[in-house]
DNA sequence: CAAATAGTTCAAGAAATATTGAACATTGCG
DNA sequence: CGCAATGTTCAATATTTCTTGAACTATTTG
């Protein structure tokens, strides 16, 4: 279990990467809910995906959501806390991910994605 | 050579499927300079890419093109006549299009696109 | 310390994608 | 008609990406 997990810089992240990273449905999940509960609880853990595909495949698209540049992950405890580089993003590529968030949005039925209205704890 | 192409309706275009397509350099690229270029001549020709790879891998990328909703192909002559689905992209998805071709502008140098400025013809 | 929890790593296999080249089809032109 | 030009098709191969499970590491808790 490394200590330090790589992360590109904000100038690092690319465009290929990104929109590749959000062509797969199991990531666009991630991301997608990632977005929408940011706002009640700022991250969220590896283990809150669970229900998404087994733990090793997504250890496997979160490095590539990490090296990408899409999200960012600290080791809390045994723990990896997960969150959205949204103002990263937002520099190098204005209105894109906005863009992708509220496409996801609109067909969230379509694609599957989880219902995430107000989930009060 | 079929005489008809299959296209998507609008209603029917995917957004993981058009991330897809855009996640690829040469798609990317294609798709791209039919952009840039789509105000000064209207369509562009299956020929036009031929820098890009080999006339059956274009052939390929051009089916997942049209077939993503991306784009529209007819047949006119021996040759093939492509423009952007702009309209149908900005109704299904808004702003989407636009966010991924302003990304790519800025990163054309690094993303190894061409330059396509004033190119009077 | 022992057990439980959370996640990683690695190797293997499955599946999807991309690339090539040779043969073919259509159309335009002399 | 016959040849050149423009693409398509198909099959084979190469490459990449995804998925799985077993073994492992680190951390917390009792």
């Amino acid at each position: 279990m490394s200590r330090i997990l790589p992360h590109p810089t904000r100038e690092q992240i690319e465009l290929p990467a990104v929109m590749d990273c959000l062509s797969d449905p199991i990531r666009l999940e991630i991301v997608y809910t990632l977005a929408k509960r940011e706002k009640e609880v700022g991250e969220l853990r590896c283990g809150d995906f669970c229900g998404l595909s087994g733990k090793s495949n997504l250890t496997y698209h979160f490095a590539k959501l990490r090296e990408a540049g899409l999200m960012e992950t600290r080791a809390v405890g045994t723990a990896r806390l997960m969150k959205l580089r949204r103002e990263d993003l937002e520099t190098r590529f204005p209105g894109l991910l906005d863009a992708v968030l509220a496409a996801a949005e609109r067909d969230a039925e379509r694609l599957q994605l989880p219902v995430l209205e107000f989930t009060e704890a």
